[in-house]
DNA sequence: TCTGGGGTCCTAGGACCC
DNA sequence: TCTGGGGTCCTAGGACCC
């Protein structure tokens, strides 16, 4: 989808429309950009761009706090649109996904044909445009839909994959960041051609594990599946506050904000964690983390604040103020699935935290 | 200029077991 | 005098994506 969340914004309130269009947290709130519509990307606001500063290059933009919920919504509806042409539909984030269309062109379809008539159903339907990549494979076809953003249409011939990507800085594949594309650099690797025409076994010493993945994909060579559920992992809830805060009924009522807040997450999926983290971003932007692992899975607001503030604890310093307060819960059993402890009268959560030595070893415990 | 929030996956080191 | 090897699980940090 195009500027998905700017565009929905501006499909319900039409007063938007045409205006250059910001939407993301509020600059006092150290906000970032969520989404752009394409009358504010003209003043060169990104994604991810501090809300204050997209509002200084571009003060006529109106800012929109975003509403997941409907976002949710219409990308529920747009999915549905995929899902009639094919069950095989990977949803990638709310307003993208994979479609695997390999049985329609095998009957004869053209790939033009069936994204226009996908662009078409979803414009009608939703009064939304997006761009479409098609290709033999993944990289190709995700690579392909980022070309001609917004209403685009690339389809890419079987048999030209790697002259299509040949001349791309290697940043263009998925999973090359700022860090790795310097680490090519280095090596002299700027475009995939230049990834493409080195060995394997190089790729493999400057990219670690994924250096053959990298390399088969820089060959235009991809067989990943669509694959159309995806287990979750993890579940989480963090919180940037508009000032850095110290320890104080402030920070613990955070807290306990986030814990409730990630445990109706884990509830409304019906899922328990046994794993427990919390995430603090310090003044300076350093950031650590500190997780502890229970017997019994939870999902109990107050037993994650109880396990989240013992770690909290155990790391927190007189003068110590944070920007950044979060708890990811990992390990995740399905709600149903209660084993034993439970049902042998266990009414309390063992914690073990190996995480220091100072005042709980392991194999010590304390208990909710 | 001052850096969100939701995630996934990988690496490295240490504990522990046989 | 010199201190195994393989495997698994856990924790912490970091790169990356949307």
């Amino acid at each position: 989808m195009d500027a998905f969340y700017a565009s929905v914004e501006q499909l319900d309130n039409p007063a938007l429309r045409g205006k250059p269009v910001v939407v993301g947290g509020s600059a006092e709130g150290r906000g970032v950009v969520a989404a752009a519509s394409y009358e504010a990307r003209k003043f060169g606001v990104r994604s991810a761009m501090p809300m204050s500063r997209a509002l200084r290059q571009c003060p006529d933009a109106v800012r929109v706090s975003p509403r997941f919920d409907r976002y949710g919504e219409v990308s529920r509806q747009v999915m549905a649109i995929f899902r009639a042409l094919t069950p095989l539909v990977e949803p990638l984030s709310l307003d993208e996904a994979f479609l695997d269309v390999t049985g329609w062109v095998r009957d004869g379809a053209a790939p033009e044909r069936i994204a226009r008539e996908l662009k078409d159903e979803v414009k009608s339907t939703t009064g939304l445009t997006l761009s479409v990549g098609a290709g033999s494979n993944k990289s190709i076809a995700k690579i392909a839909s980022d070309l001609r953003k917004p209403d685009g249409l690339v389809v890419v011939p079987v048999g030209t994959e790697a002259a299509f990507l040949a001349p791309m800085p290697v940043r263009a594949l998925w999973g090359i960041g700022p860090k790795t594309e310097a680490v090519l650099a280095r090596a002299g690797i700027r475009t995939i051609a230049d990834l493409a025409k080195r060995s394997e076994a190089d790729a493999r010493r400057l990219l670690g594990s994924s250096g053959e993945f990298l390399h088969a994909m820089a060959n235009g060579i991809d067989d990943r599946e669509v694959i159309i559920e995806h287990e979750r992992k993890s579940v989480g809830a963090e919180r940037t506050f508009a000032r850095d805060l110290a320890d104080g009924p402030e920070l613990r009522r955070a807290l306990a904000d986030i814990a409730t807040e990630v445990a109706r997450r884990l509830t409304s999926s019906s899922v328990r964690a046994h794993t427990i983290s919390i995430k603090l971003r310090y003044t300076n932007f350093h950031t650590i983390t500190r997780q502890s692992s229970v017997k019994t899975a939870i999902d109990d607001a107050a037993v994650i604040v109880g396990v989240a503030t013992h770690l909290f604890e155990n790391v927190v310093a007189p003068g110590d103020e944070f920007r950044l307060l979060g708890i990811q819960c990992s390990r995740l059993a399905e709600a149903g699935e209660q084993t034993a402890l439970w049902d042998q009268g266990s009414d309390s959560v063992a914690i073990v935290d190996t995480s220091r030595g100072d005042d709980m070893g392991p194999g010590d415990s304390a208990t909710w």
